[in-house]
RNA sequence: AGCCCCGUGGUGUAGUGGUUAACAUAAGAGACUCUGGAUCUCUAGUCGCCGGUUCGAAUCCGGCCGGGGCUGCCA
């Protein structure tokens, strides 16, 4: 990868920068924190991509902690599935696993501190009660008749709820601030709640648990965090995060910094719509290549490199946008084209027979594997009388700006020979092959005299083809920002075309030495990857991004 | 309505008081080409509005307008 030394740094780099300068800081420790309750998507690739990519630049490091502070809806699968995206997306932790659960002990000490000096009580309200004396966003809350008990009450009974005596939601421990406060969050939040539930992690020990925005804070406190980078939603969640830890006898005080959330043009991002997915059946699971996590960007075929220098590009702001999905295309291409291996590979079947080619013969030629990588070497491909061509490369009355075979035209076959169309055989209005010569003199592609043709076209030999189902993937939903439309569903508006799929397609045998996940190029169609469902003898592959192309954007504007 | 955050080409990002406001992408045109790919060249397009400070404002100040977030015992 080159790096551009003199790009412009992020307002996160530069506080970071001056951190350092003013000798507040003389390393860099960050975290990427989530909480295991869900699979990885492309928006948690550009925190894991901020915080680990911090740390690597300013030779600091970055903790991989688990926030599981809710039995309720976490589970170990997510663990495990979390930890192997982030290590397919490039970056390693090292031996800094983390557990915020591996903490609650140390927390509910800090929580016994806070009883002690008068800033925590314990509530025996109801949510609805809590809820009805928060007050709103524009009057003032009330405040719990149970907010002046004493520090020995208080203290009596946050032990008997830890010793599990009372029920689910019996009782709260909530931190004591102001129930006028301007920030909701400052309305004496809550610090515990009790939830007898079994905890992936912890087992039974634990029948209390923290609240994110008491425990959020020690954690990064424990571990040394310098800089706490989270998304915007918790701007207003910082002054109760820094209150936290200043009521706190010598604890040290990381620095919260919020940053936009990654939002991509015609998809969705949330949990909880990405779930609908998938359990609606929109969608064949978490992997679907036309989802936006980890394992379906990875099952499209985008590689981590091509993801991390998406998330490199996009930036870091405080501006919520909409990032144009076709720039994330754009990332894949740029990478893919300078490494991916290339083959011919025909998905509509047109069948050609090249009159004037002997029987029995086949040639086999020589083809280069990436024009882009010359390290890449060569490989032979067959050539014989009967071959498949792409249906669409030809066209009996072709239009104005169509400049590939027709009846009487001359083109190249790729890394063949120069052929002439001479007949149509046709079914009614179903062409079912065509037949044409071939020019001797043209082997390899090229013409001892000089004449050009205006196309070149790929193909494979029909005895030799390698048979294939190929997915066509388009984008899932039909509107920029489905979830954003007002009065409608986001299902409302799936596109109903996110996925072709097309069977028998005729492949360069070559085809066979790949493996699943393995990414490549089918000359003039696009890049492709290996599915894992692919077994001996059904091949199959789905198709990452088609190739730009200016025939492509003709056509499209055409149908307009 | 209260508090907080944010407004730079279509999209995204830079620009931190001083040339013609930059880069990427998308769009259009052309060159080249054994991928209608890649590469190269060119074109069009931007500082939300109004005032103030200043010799000079995208940048500093005020007001307005617009967008987003916040009323879970979720994170």
């Amino acid at each position: 990868m080159s790096e551009n030394e003199q790009k412009s740094k992020d307002f996160i780099r530069e506080i970071i920068d001056h951190d350092l300068e003013t000798g507040k800081h003389d390393h860099i420790h960050t975290r990427f924190p989530p909480e295991p309750n869900g699979y990885l998507h492309i928006g948690h690739a550009k925190s894991i991509c901020l915080n680990f990519g911090i740390a690597e630049e300013y030779d600091g490091l970055c903790n991989l902690r688990f926030d599981d502070t809710n039995p309720s809806k976490e589970e170990m699968e997510y663990v495990d599935s979390i930890k192997e995206d982030i290590h397919w997306l490039g970056f390693d932790w090292d031996d800094r696993l983390y557990f915020a659960s591996d903490y609650f002990q140390q927390m509910y000490d800090y929580a016994l501190e806070l009883v002690k000096k008068g800033k925590a009580y314990v509530d025996d309200s109801s949510a609805e009660e809590i809820s009805a004396y928060r007050g709103t966003l524009t009057h003032p809350g009330k405040e719990s008749p149970y907010r002046n008990r004493s520090v020995e009450e208080n203290l009596n009974l946050i032990q008997r709820m830890k010793e599990g005596e009372f029920k689910d939601g019996e009782k709260v421990l909530r931190a004591k601030i102001d129930m006028s406060h301007p920030n909701l969050n400052m309305r004496d939040p809550i610090m515990y709640r009790i939830l007898h539930a079994s905890h992936h992690h912890t087992g039974d020990k634990w029948c209390i648990y923290p609240s994110y925005d008491w425990a959020h804070g020690l954690e990064d406190s424990i571990e040394g965090i310098t800089h706490s980078l989270c998304t915007l939603e918790f701007e207003n969640h910082r002054p109760l995060y820094d209150w936290f830890i200043d009521q706190l006898d010598d604890v040290y005080h990381p620095q919260q910094i919020e940053f936009a959330r990654l939002n991509l043009s015609y998809t969705i991002m949330s949990k909880r719509m990405l779930k609908q997915l998938i359990d609606e059946g929109y969608v064949d699971g978490w992997d679907d290549p036309r989802l936006p996590t980890i394992k379906g960007l990875r099952r499209r075929g985008f590689s981590p490199a091509s993801i991390r220098h998406f998330c490199k590009e996009i930036g870091i702001a405080k501006v919520n946008s909409l990032i144009d999905y076709a720039f994330l295309e754009h990332c894949v291409r740029q990478d893919l084209n300078k490494t991916a291996p290339r083959f011919m590979g025909v998905l509509r079947p047109l069948k050609v027979v090249i009159d004037n080619y002997p029987e029995d013969q086949v040639e086999y030629m020589e083809a280069v594997n990436n024009p882009e990588d010359e390290s890449a070497g060569t490989r032979k491909i067959p050539f014989s009388k009967t071959l498949y061509i792409e249906r669409t490369d030809f066209m009996e009355n072709p239009s104005k700006k169509f400049y590939r075979l027709s009846l009487g035209r001359e083109v190249r076959l790729r890394y063949g020979y120069f052929i002439r169309c001479t007949d149509v055989v046709k079914d009614g209005d179903e062409i079912v092959e065509i037949h044409c010569t071939y020019d001797p003199e043209t082997k390899g592609g090229y013409a001892p005299d000089g004449r050009r043709v205006k196309a070149t076209m790929h193909f494979v030999s029909a005895d030799h083809a390698v048979d294939a189902e190929v997915r066509l993937y388009n984008r899932l939903f039909t509107v920029e920002d489905p979830a954003g439309v007002k009065n409608k569903k986001f299902t409302d508006f799936i596109n109903s075309d996110s996925k072709e799929t097309i069977s028998h397609c005729k492949i360069e045998p070559n085809i066979t030495s790949l493996k699943p996940y393995d990414t490549f190029q089918f000359e003039r169609n696009g890049y492709f990857v290996i599915d894992p469902d692919t077994t001996s003898d059904h091949l199959m592959i789905n198709r990452s991004v088609a190739l730009r192309g200016k025939w492509k954007n003709f056509r499209h504007q055409q149908k307009k």
